[in-house]
DNA sequence: ATTTAATTGTTGACAACTAAACAATCTAAT
DNA sequence: ATTAGATTGTTTAGTTGTCAACAATTAAAT
């Protein structure tokens, strides 16, 4: 008798595609972004921050991108060497920054948005706008459930 | 006349949301797989080596696992000095290795597999095994797209 | 008002990734 | 057989991420 090895559901499939498909995204979108000497992660900052004309706080930010504070620290220190964004102090609450795009940032942005938008269109193919929609339903759904498993682990 | 700033097309918010998901599975996987003191990628390096008995060269496994080549260099250096893997010399050609499973690294990983297999089902909820077919076409376009972007710039 | 607790940003140590350059080795072409 | 080209793994340098610990500051509790 042969002890047998445990075997994937039916669904796997669909989770190893979905881990493919979203590793592909990035390393295409960094290949975009290094036109503009930007990695996809300092986008994501400059791309956030220019629909907060009042600026956020490097917490806000972090939250928003889903990454440790402590990550934000050295993202910010770039950006802010190469002049795309600034520090702003803030007198309400003097432990915390107040990011802004400077004007230069917002330079940058609006040339690299209409392109990034169009390729991030393109990107679907053939995919009609509503079966888009389903998606989207079915995706929440699925981070719903996964940030669920982190906290039942984490107690 | 005010210049209108660019907006996102009516897919962009799944692309977004698919971007969101994975790096919510991502996390969860983190903590999933903390509790053998493996990270997710030294899982996947686990996993892919589990069904490959004679071994696999560190080239083949960064291509499989879309990893750049150096990256496995000291993927494999962690496992092995944790005895999960072993780099074993190759006669027929002498610039690789063969990065093969231990019986320890066997072992840990049918240990983790079958509630890896449940947790990765699981988080699907309550989705039909039919609409994650169609997930499986939807997200392999995706990948096919992203993939020809990069190529497609890279020239 | 003073103590206690929570939050903000930084640091240091590390894992995981990329890209470029290098030596060793294999492959192909003539 | 020799040369030219490709491949393998490592190293180095740099970015992106985690976590834990820390000082400064704010908020809450009594």
């Amino acid at each position: 008798m042969i002890t047998q090895r445990p075997s994937p559901g039916p669904r796997y499939p669909a989770l190893l595609q979905l881990l493919r498909a979203s590793e592909a995204l990035w390393n295409a979108s960094r290949v975009f972004f290094a036109r503009w000497e930007l990695s996809p992660s300092q986008f994501n900052v400059l791309n956030l921050l220019s629909d907060q004309p009042a600026g956020l706080s490097q917490v806000e930010l972090s939250r928003q991108l889903i990454m440790h504070r402590s990550n934000a620290t050295g993202l910010v220190d770039r950006l802010e060497a190469r002049g795309l964004v600034k520090r702003t102090e803030n007198d309400a609450d003097r432990r915390a920054y107040v990011v802004v795009l400077t004007r230069e940032g917002r330079r940058l942005l609006d040339q690299v948005l209409p392109r990034y938008y169009d390729a991030a269109e393109k990107v679907w193919g053939n995919l009609t706008a509503t079966r888009a929609k389903d998606l989207v339903t079915e995706l929440e759904r699925l981070s719903a459930n996964a940030k669920r498993t982190v906290k039942r682990i984490s107690d």
